[in-house]
DNA sequence: GTGTACTCATTTGTCCAACCAACTAGGGGT
DNA sequence: ACCCCTAGTTGGTTGGACAAATGAGTACAC
C-alpha cells in the first residue's frame, strides 16, 4: 500500500497506465517542461481507451507529475512538494491526537538528537538570524503569524543539519505543525514562554551544552504537547 | 495553487465534484470507515455523468481519502500521511553518495534517538524475533535476501517506537535503503559483521544500556557508510 | 510588405451507453 | 438446516460523441 510499485502489480488498468507513463517520461528522458503526447496518442501507444488515459493523467496531476492545461496539452513539472503540501492542508480540520502525538515524537528524535550537528554547523550569523525570527514571532500581531515565525525558527534549526531529506519532510508536515501551533499556543505565545524557551535554546547552542540542549529541546515541545492536551480536554468537557 | 479550494474554482466539474464530495462526507458526518454511496448514486446526486464522478474519486484516492475496492464499494480513509510520503518515492532511481549520506544520517538519527521508547517497548517476544530475522539474515543465500533480513531487522526496531509516521517514512525510504544495502554490505554480511553487530545492539537492549546502545547503533550504521565510500571509489578509480 | 481578422483542425472536458467480471444476497433444491 | 445456483449490484473498462477553447495557418485589407 505505501510503496507505489504496488500499483503497478495490481493490475489495475489505470494503474498499470500510470506505471507506463512514467517509463515513457524516463525513457524518453523528458524531464520539467516538456510536453507529454496529446490523449489520443497514448490511447493508442498503450492500446488503451481513453477514459483510462484520462483517469491515469488524474493521477499524475494529484501528484504533481504534470499540469495538464485545457485544448493544450500535458506538461511535465514537478509539483510534488506542493501536491504533499496540499494533501496535508486537505481536510485537517480535526488534527487527532494520534497525529498530534506522531508529530510532535518525530520532531523530538530529531530536534533533539540532531544537537551535535547542530552545534557544529551553527555560525554567530545564524545564531543572530535565529534570533531575529525570535524576536519577530514575539512582536506577531495574531497567533497566525507568531506560529509562521514559531515554525521558521525550526525550521531553520533544521536546516542546519545540512540533511535536506529531513528539510523535505518537514515541508511536507508543515501544514500539520502549523495547524498544531495554532490551536495551543496562543497563551504560551503571548505569554513570552515559547519565546524564552527559543531563546534558552539559543543559549545552550552557543555554549555547546548538549545536556541543556537536550533537555531545553524535549522540555519546549512536550510543553506544546501539554497545551494542546489541555485543549482537546476542555473541548470535551 | 497551492490552495485546493482554488481547484473548486476552478470550475472544472471534475474539481467542482472532489469539492462536493467532501462536503457531503463533511455535512453527513461520515468518518473513517464509512462507506460512499456508490458512484452511480453519486452520478445521480450531482448529476453528473459518471466518468466525472470516477475522475473524482480517482482524485480522492491519490490523496488518500478514499479507498476504493472493485464490486465492493469506496471507503472512508486516512491515508494522507502515507500518499504525502509516497509522492516522494518516484524518482529513487539514482543512489548518489548525497542521498546515501542524507539517508543514513536520518536513520541515525531516529535510531540512535529513539533509544529510550525501545527500551521502554521491547518485550522478550520482540527480542526473539528480532534474533529470529538476524538468525535469517545470516542464513540467507544471496546478498539481496540477507539485506531484505537486515532492513526487516531495523523496520522491526523502528516499529517499537510505537510512531507510524516515522514507519511510514522507513517504508518510502525502503527501496533507496535497499539499495544501499546490497551495494556495499556484501562483504560484510558474509563475514558476520552485520549480524555481530545486531546481536550487541540487542544485547544493549536487553539491558538497558543507552550509552551502549547509541554506540553501537552509530558505529554499526557508519560501518556500512565507510563500505559504501570504499565501493564508490574502487568505482570510481 | 505588413498587419489584422478569420477559418479550421486540434485538444481537452464532459457525457452517454454498454459490457465485463466479481461480489452479494436471496431463492430453491436436497 | 445446509448447500448450490442464479440474478442483481458494483466498480473497471471501452468506444463513441459533442462542446469549447486554443493555436496555427490563411486570406484579406491597407
Amino acid at each position: 500500500m505505501v510503496n507505489p510499485s504496488q500499483d503497478a502489480a495490481n493490475g489495475s488498468a489505470v494503474d498499470q497506465i500510470v506505471a507506463r507513463i512514467r517509463k515513457l517520461i524516463e525513457t524518453d528522458g523528458l524531464t520539467v517542461g516538456d510536453k507529454l503526447p496529446t490523449e489520443r496518442e497514448l490511447c493508442e501507444t498503450f492500446a488503451t481507451s481513453r477514459n483510462t488515459v484520462r483517469e491515469a493523467m488524474r493521477m499524475l496531476k494529484a501528484y504533481g507529475i504534470v499540469d495538464v492545461r485545457p485544448k493544450v496539452g500535458a506538461t511535465i513539472v514537478d509539483q510534488r512538494m506542493n501536491r504533499a503540501f496540499d494533501i496535508f492542508s486537505f481536510n485537517v480540520a480535526e488534527v487527532s491526537r494520534k497525529t498530534f502525538d506522531e508529530i510532535q515524537g518525530f520532531r523530538e528524535l530529531i530536534e533533539t538528537g540532531a544537537a551535535l550537528h547542530i552545534f557544529s554547523a551553527a555560525t554567530p550569523h545564524d545564531l543572530a538570524s535565529l534570533r531575529a525570527i525570535n524576536q519577530q514571532m514575539v512582536q506577531a500581531r495574531s497567533v497566525v503569524e507568531a506560529s509562521q515565525f514559531d515554525l521558521q525558527f525550526h525550521t531553520e534549526l533544521i536546516a542546519l543539519i545540512g540533511n535536506k531529506s529531513i528539510l523535505d519532510i518537514y515541508g511536507i508536515m508543515t501544514p500539520v505543525i502549523l495547524r498544531i501551533m495554532q490551536r495551543g499556543k496562543t497563551r504560551r505565545i503571548i505569554e513570552g514562554e515559547t519565546f524564552r524557551e527559543h531563546e534558552a535554546i539559543l543559549k545552550a547552542i552557543e555554549t555547546s551544552d548538549n545536556l541543556a540542549y537536550q533537555y531545553l529541546m524535549r522540555t519546549h515541545l512536550r510543553a506544546g504537547l501539554a497545551t494542546f492536551a489541555d485543549e482537546v480536554e476542555s473541548l470535551d468537557g
